[in-house]
DNA sequence: ACCTGAACACCGTTCAAGT
DNA sequence: ACCTGAACACCGTTCAAGT
């Protein structure tokens, strides 16, 4: 509908966009080059103009999950300005809520289903800028006294580890269904922040906001 | 060679078998049941007769991953029966292992390759024992005042995610170069342990054996 | 430069048939 | 009960050819 016969000028993005909706709609296994080209309306082998193989279109669909996670971190940045406690806790929480809206996303841009991540520049850059800005409410979260002297390096990536953990379990349902019964994901991840800060954070506090 | 024509009494442990060193070898995208079924001897329809699809033989070999960490997590338990600091250690370090020697292996087991984990009883009950093992080191660990007083369902889930979320990381290859360049990725699991107990765990203490 | 259509090798899965 | 071989629909990828 957007052009009729050879198409628009960026098929590339069209089909990075088809490529995300046919993985929200079919999951990981129902995604193929295929499928993307017929619903993007040009021939199976049209993709190869944009695409060396099927794993660029992946990384290209990560790169996509990675700028979704990067562009919520800056507003929630924005939105608690002075309140470096406030943006690690609900950057945890954006995490958590990505893992469970979109699962599939999630995978593909979270659980290494890119298989050589070194070969896709975009890719490489925007994993950075999202450490960076992990990095950083560490940094003014350690100032205000929330963690103890570490590399701040160790404090983010360890940080990280440990939230991607819980939101990758939850995720694919590997969480002990008696801890299910009792605790809810947002718990896990309460308890994981608290375990890896020296304050106590108390979920009720931060309620009032999705 | 262990037959000749109608093959051996058990095709289907001989298939998981070759499936894991097909895996081991090809990595999970030259895992087919094809190649399996050639492997060992068998026509391409044959495995059907043992799993009713691609997905079953892949919750099979998945059950072999969890059973190798579980006979692991064993091991480790008596050979250190009154230490359990010293079993909590040690198992976070296998785990490391596991995902370092045999990364394909370890993405079936416990990367969410497996789509619907609760149709097979068996991968569920070697999970469910895992997790209690985990269970019991807390438990013993807490007795001697290594975490302060939580459930222990939550402790042992918070733990058990924290070092999922470091080796898939390092095994995805998703740890920050500056981080690499730095720590090794047992320095990343000590981090981690420190974090998540109350009681400094000192490496240099735990060198004496791999 | 961008796209098409035929072609190839490889899949997963089914099913009638054989022992 | 266990396995085979043909068949089908679907892949990823390549390439000569068209505009």
């Amino acid at each position: 509908m957007v052009s009729n016969s050879y198409h628009h000028g960026d098929l590339k993005n069209a089909l990075i966009k088809v490529g995300v909706e046919l993985l929200t709609k079919e999951g990981i296994s129902g995604l193929s080059l295929r499928k993307v080209a017929k619903k993007a309306g040009v021939s199976h082998s049209a993709p190869y103009a944009h695409f060396s193989d099927k794993q660029a279109l992946i990384a290209a669909i990560s790169t996509e999950g990675h700028t979704q996670i990067y562009e919520k971190i800056i507003a929630i940045i924005e939105k608690y300005p002075d309140d470096p406690l406030r943006q690690l806790v609900e950057t945890a929480c954006a995490y958590l809520n990505f893992g469970m809206d979109e699962p599939d996303l999630f995978r593909i841009t979270f659980s290494g289903v890119v298989e050589q991540e070194k070969d896709y520049p975009a890719l490489v850059e925007i994993t950075q800028k999202n450490f960076s800005l992990i990095k950083d409410i560490v940094i003014r979260c350690r100032e205000i006294g929330i963690f103890k002297q570490e590399p701040d390096d160790l404090l983010a990536q360890g940080l990280w580890s440990a939230i991607h953990g819980v939101v990758s379990l939850v995720q694919q349902g590997q969480v002990s269904s008696s801890v299910l019964n009792q605790y809810t994901p947002r718990d896990l991840i309460f308890f994981t922040l608290n375990q890896m800060t020296q304050i106590e954070i108390d979920p009720q506090d931060l309620k009032r906001n999705d």
